[in-house]
RNA sequence: GGGCGAAUAGCUCAGCCGGUUCAGAGCGCCUGCCUUACACGCAGGAUGUCGGGGGUUCGAAUCCCUCUUCGCCCACCA
């Protein structure tokens, strides 16, 4: 590898063979070995998936955190898988089927579930690819499908053992009905969405003749289907009408007016129409007075032959309106209010739920919600941020059945098998497909349904590693340890994982859910296709490189906060990735292009290790400022501070190493003094660390450095190599002050260059003065990197009594004077120091206020106190030198 | 309707348990530089009554209350 590196840094030619190497080596797979384990279970996108920054979000997470433990030693295993994604493939496949004009009907259950396969196989998972553009280190020798045959043996063995235990029960109850996708939802896939409606008032006349009464409704199209009015026992305004009937108009029909506890006598007229079989709480108010129920919808949600003939057919919502329309040609309807109000839409296609009365498979929740919030009590299971357990725990409390079966095609079929003998009667639950009745011997049927894609995401933490066989994988890798999604998906997934966890393996799959945020645009819209603001990751991996990608990821997003992009600018969103990844790559051509070769060790005791004494001011400086980064870094990873993580090595690598220790060993490097072997050591020692640290987040730029730093084996990847420890050496305060001064010196004389327009290329004299000890020292050990860095012609320390030039105060009350002789603007220069002074003066005044006052200095700590007066002694000791600086150049008045 | 969170430079965000990081970063902006690692760069600079109002405190961007505005979760007022 010993190739000339290019000026500027090219991720399209350089990440995709790298990962390969990744993958020819087998980096990234588990290997049971090593006493520490790391495991995440990737939340597996839908097999149909195109990745979106969501995923891409999502799993530069996960890598970070798993490249991380990596290097730490663990043994780590991030386990890749796909979704079979039950409504969303099947959508995807019948979409297809449509454009040749057929439906699934067409082509009969088993031809479809065979084209859908069909798909799925040709297809294949693109997104797993995807995934690897973006540098996802999953162990991909372990990829599953929830459809695969072992997982697909785990969801049967949990559907019996949950049936022969009691959970798992068939019931006829109003469910969640989505009547585009003719299938039942759980409440969780019903989002509940905030729309303008109405409140019509319906007048219903008494039967008697005596007059009528109002209800109130948000859908009158439902009047169809009522078979009582019920109001509240204690509504005074209604007693009198208790138990008598009214004429339902347009049906013929009469109907009781009854009393319930349920209804709320404030709202609307404090009469309720009652449609037990589409209304939850009517449903539930049937159940309790016996009321039949009348189901007017086709599954598609059209009005079916119960209703009246005038409507049969129409869809609901043409149905709505020729109620209406009816109501009021017959001058019952009484008013029309403007209300709003949360209606559920399905959570795949934003139909609107139509609540249906149908048989359907529910598991009983609270028994296995109960251990669960236990666990999350006992603070076994942690969230972050921390502010989301609570959502759980609301969850898990008000848990309530999860209606699990699905009249859809594609997916786990339920093993539920039937006599078809109408006198045999038996039911039950099988792990093997039944040919023929164990009771009677007659021919069996199994139930049409299929389950919830959910029901096999539950099981995945252990099902993916073998379960229900005692896997080697699954003693060795349940439970894991992170899990990162999110929050959409807490109560759809994260809630049932540690369910099912505890229920079949008796231990919670994971101890950390760490929720990261949405991607959303500049107006904080999520992204989405239909939005058209989305941002195409794969188009930011070639044209900024998925290091670019994942630096703009981490560091856009603190815990707990969303990340936003702007579609309509990557530029602003992911060229500070880029430019960080060129800065890194440049960094890493000129160390390499100087070290030329083997350098001495810096630490241990092998032969020409660098000695301290040979480590200059600017040595012990970079060595202690890396030490502080690798501590730093390492906090922030561990405490998913991922941001932190990333500004701390920026600025470690672009301030401290580039800007400053690069350009002051240059000298040293190019022989112009002594001591290169040692520059080189220590840079060498500081940028490998760096790019170590690193790694987690931007793996393609570091990795291609890290392999040509000098003594690397052949094989040896950055993605194994140890975490940097914090260095013994380090900490050096007195290096880090003293540089400090350095900087701040060299800074200085840069300023009043600019400030006076010297030209770039013309060196200048500075005289320093009034020095401290420490910057004394300071300033002896770096003369040539100031003489270099500020350009000066000559840097003089002592005394600059008689000369007129600009000046600048440093933090320590050293004054640096650059002569000028005639370009001095004499009354720029005294307002530039009288500004300066006024400003000291203006601290300095509060400084003593705050310790003239007896109340802080009795009440505030020693130290604090200790500290001001320090920092007021330090102030006056500037404002004097530059008083006397005022007064030499004759400013003063 | 219940619960929770956020409001800091033009933009995106740091600022953890109250006292110096005299309020920071990146991007953007202004000035000068193609200085032999990097113009995806270097150097220098400007920019904020820390959403409004009250309070606690010796001291508040940081704690409490309140208002305003946004966001999230939950919810069978039809």
């Amino acid at each position: 590898m010993s190739t000339p590196l290019a000026p500027q840094y090219d991720p399209a030619n350089i990440e995709a063979p790298l990962y390969h190497w990744w993958m020819e080596h087998r980096l990234f797979e588990a290997s049971g070995a090593g006493s520490e384990r790391f495991v995440i279970m990737m939340p597996p996108p839908n097999v149909t998936a195109n990745l979106h920054m969501g995923h891409g979000l999502n799993n530069t997470i996960q890598d970070v955190l798993v490249r991380f433990e990596r290097m730490r030693g663990k043994d780590t295993l991030w386990l890749p898988g796909t979704d079979h994604a039950g409504i969303a493939t099947q959508n995807v496949v019948e979409k297809l089927l449509a454009r040749e004009g057929k439906t699934r009907f067409d082509l009969g259950r088993e031809a479809f579930v065979e084209r859908v396969w069909e798909y799925v196989d040709r297809t294949g998972a693109t997104i797993l690819d995807q995934l690897k553009a973006i540098g996802s280190s999953c162990d991909w020798s372990r990829t599953y499908f929830t459809l695969d045959e072992d997982l697909s043996r785990a969801v049967r063995e949990v559907f019996v053992r949950l049936y022969e235990k009691g959970l798992i029960y068939r019931g006829h109850y109003l469910i969640n009905w989505c009547p585009r996708c003719l299938t039942a939802l759980s409440n969780e896939e019903a989002e509940k969405e905030e729309v303008d409606g109405h409140l019509w008032h319906l007048r219903y006349p008494l039967a008697d003749g005596s007059g009528h009464i109002t209800v109130a409704t948000t859908r009158p199209e439902t009047m169809l289907g009522d078979t009582a009015i019920a109001v509240h026992p204690h509504d005074e305004r209604y007693t009198a009408l208790l138990g008598k009937l009214v004429d339902l108009p347009l049906t013929g029909r009469q109907i009781p007016i009854i009393a319930d506890g349920g209804i709320d006598p404030a709202f609307g007229s404090g009469a309720v129409k009652v449609t037990p079989a589409h209304d939850p709480l009517d449903f539930d108010i049937g159940k309790r007075h016996s009321l039949p129920s009348i189901d007017i919808f086709t599954p598609e949600a059209r009005v079916s032959d119960a209703a009246p003939d005038a409507f049969r057919g129409l869809d609901r919502f043409d149905a709505r309106k020729r109620v209406v329309q009816a109501f009021k040609d017959l001058g019952l309807l009484e008013k029309v209010e403007n209300h709003r109000h949360a209606v559920g839409h399905c959570y795949r296609c934003e139909t609107i739920i139509e609540p249906r009365l149908s048989d359907q498979w529910f598991v009983r929740m609270e028994p296995l919600a109960r251990p669960a919030l236990a666990a999350y009590r006992k603070g076994k299971l942690r969230f972050i941020p921390e502010r989301r357990g609570d959502e759980y725990a609301q969850w898990m409390e008000n848990i309530r059945d999860w209606c699990i079966s699905r009249q859809l095609w594609w997916g786990h079929r339920i093993p539920v098998f039937y006599c078809e003998a109408s006198s045999c009667g038996f039911v039950a639950a099988s792990r093997t497909d039944l040919a023929q009745c164990p009771a009677c011997g007659g021919t069996v049927r199994q139930d049409e349904d299929v389950l919830d894609t959910w029901f096999s995401s539950w099981l995945v933490p252990f099902s993916s590693l073998g379960w229900p066989e005692e896997t080697a994988d699954l003693r060795a890798y349940y439970p894991g340890n992170t899990l990162v999604t999110a929050p959409e998906i807490l109560f759809f997934w994260v809630a049932r994982m540690v369910m099912a966890g505890l229920e079949f393996m008796g231990e919670i799959p994971f101890d950390t859910v760490y929720l990261h945020g949405t991607v959303r645009d500049t107006q904080h819209r999520k992204m989405s296709k239909s939005l058209g603001n989305g941002i195409d990751p794969l188009e930011v991996v070639e044209r900024y490189g998925a290091d670019a990608l994942r630096y703009t990821v981490v560091s856009g997003m603190a815990v707990g906060t969303d990340l936003i992009l702007d579609p309509a600018d990557l530029e602003s969103s992911f060229a500070a990735g880029r430019n960080f990844a060129n800065k890194l790559w440049n960094a890493g051509r000129f160390i390499l292009g100087n070290l030329g070769g083997p350098v001495r060790p810096l630490a241990g005791d092998r032969p020409g290790v660098v000695r301290k004494d040979e480590l200059s001011l600017a040595d012990r400086w970079i060595i202690a400022r890396c030490d502080a980064t690798v501590i730093a870094a390492t906090e922030a990873y561990e405490r998913y501070r991922f941001n932190d993580a990333a500004s701390a090595l920026y600025h470690f690598i672009w301030s401290d190493l580039a800007d400053w220790y690069i350009e002051q060993i240059k000298p040293r490097l190019y022989g112009d003094v002594e001591g290169g072997d040692v520059a080189r050591a220590v840079v060498a020692s500081t940028f490998d660390v760096a790019l170590r640290l690193l790694h987690p987040i931007m793996p393609f730029v570091t990795e291609s450095l890290w392999q040509r730093l000098p003594a690397r084996p052949p094989d040896a990847s950055i993605s194994r190599a140890p975490w940097p420890r914090p260095d013994r050496r380090a900490p050096d305060p007195l290096a880090l002050r003293e540089f400090g001064l350095v900087q701040e010196l060299v800074s200085g004389i840069r300023s009043i260059r600019a400030d006076y327009g010297v030209q770039p290329g013309q060196p200048i004299r500075a005289v320093v003065s009034g020095m401290s000890r420490v910057a004394s020292r300071a300033f002896k050990a770096e003369h040539v990197t100031i003489t270099r860095l500020a350009k000066l012609s000559s840097l003089e320390l002592g005394d600059t009594s008689g000369e007129t030039g600009a000046t600048a105060v440093l933090s320590d009350g050293s004054s640096a004077l650059v002569p000028l002789g005639d370009a001095i603007d004499l009354e720029r220069e005294c307002e530039r120091l009288q500004g300066e002074h006024d400003r000291l003066e203006e601290l300095i005044e509060n400084q003593n206020g705050k310790l003239a006052n007896q109340q802080f200095v009795s009440r505030a700590p020693a130290a604090v106190v200790e500290r001001e007066r320090q920092k007021l002694s330090d102030w006056r000791e500037q404002a004097d030198v530059l008083r006397a600086k005022l007064g030499r150049l004759g400013c003063l008045k």
